[in-house]
DNA sequence: CGAGTTTGACCTGCGC
DNA sequence: GCGCAGGTCAAACTCG
């Protein structure tokens, strides 16, 4: 609602184009703070395997690290459907999980993991929940908590594969992730980063909640799969490189948009954000209710070979 | 008490 | 026009 901004509206008529541009008004006259990326004292090589494995365990991996590994690992061409083709392993993300279903909408399989909090950086808040007609499973529908961030997503169980989630992203962030504030006034945008993590929510939430049926122990396993950690919020700095695009998306659009260097051109693309959400977190820890709030993103989400795999 | 979740009601789009 | 299904609202409730 009063959310959308125009550059919800933009993206739905034209492209992520006309957001671009308005983020990056946005991010001129409020993020006066923002500073600029500075240089990643890890090679890039490294930070991808290294980092991401490491943040398997103790935090999701950053977008950061998601970006060294694509630009390491994926010197891709962009399809102009939308799809990025990736070279080693080259398989569109469609293949591998991420598809576009509109100019601002994508959607991404996520594993389901139980423990772990994956947080997409972001927070999120639960704003319904509906049961779908062929599917044992509701859909949760997430706002981003900023206010002047219109994007959303959706949290489904696959009813076809338990163990996947399905998210839509919707929209585009107008904002740096939380963990990216240090001490921000205010004005940035989103909430000051919050050092604690007030509630993690989500995780619960979306799934734990509505997948909660049966927490399923965890399913992650998938070796090749991502899973993230929680770090809470802490770690998503995301974007900590990625220049202004930072805001905007998440991994994700970030790597549909900008399979190359997205230093550069950065995201011309389309944009949405995505976050991660996701998993429950077990019942145990989410599902406690409300384990937070605004949450950052479900428990563990690990993107699996189908999805998203960096390694 | 504030922030977030839960959940039924309401709204809207679409097919018949 | 009607009914269904999906999406959103908002009051009530919970938790820290
Ligand atoms: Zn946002």
């Amino acid at each position: 609602m009063e959310c959308r901004t125009a550059a919800h509206e933009a993206g739905a008529i034209a492209t992520w184009f006309d957001d671009e541009l308005i983020v990056r008004q946005l991010l001129d006259n409020d993020f006066a703070f923002y500073s600029p990326p500075g240089p990643n004292p890890i090679p890039a090589e490294e930070l991808a395997t290294t980092q991401i494995m490491q943040s398997t365990l103790r935090s999701p991996p950053t977008v950061q690290e998601i970006q060294a590994q694509w630009m390491n690992q994926q010197p891709e061409s962009v399809s102009d459907s939308g799809s990025v083709l990736v070279s080693p392993s080259r398989v569109s993300l469609r293949e591998r999980g991420i598809n576009r279903i509109d100019s601002n909408k994508y959607t991404v399989k996520l594993k389901w993991c139980e423990n772990g909090m994956a947080d997409d950086g972001y927070k999120w808040r639960k704003y319904g929940q509906k049961s779908i007609k062929n599917s044992p499973y509701p859909r949760s529908y997430y706002k981003c908590t900023n206010p002047r961030c219109s994007a959303k997503k959706q949290v489904e169980r696959s009813r076809d594969e338990e163990d996947i989630i399905i998210i839509t992203y919707e929209g585009l962030h107008l904002h740096f992730a939380y963990p990216f504030f240090p001490a921000i006034p205010d004005g940035g945008g989103d909430n000051p980063p919050t050092p604690k993590r007030p509630r993690t929510t989500s995780p619960g939430t979306e799934s734990g909640e509505r997948f909660r049926e049966e927490p399923r122990p965890g399913t992650e396993s998938a070796s090749s799969v991502l899973t993230y950690g929680n770090g809470g919020d802490s770690d998503g700095l995301f974007f900590m490189n990625a220049a202004p695009q930072g805001l905007l998306e998440d991994l994700v659009p970030f790597v549909v948009r900008n399979p190359a260097p997205l230093l550069s051109s950065s995201y011309a693309g389309d944009g949405v954000s995505n976050n991660n959400s996701l998993c429950s977190n077990s019942s145990s820890s989410c599902s406690s209710h409300r384990s937070s709030s605004v949450t950052s993103s479900p428990s563990c989400f690990s993107w699996s070979p189908e999805s998203l795999s960096f390694l």
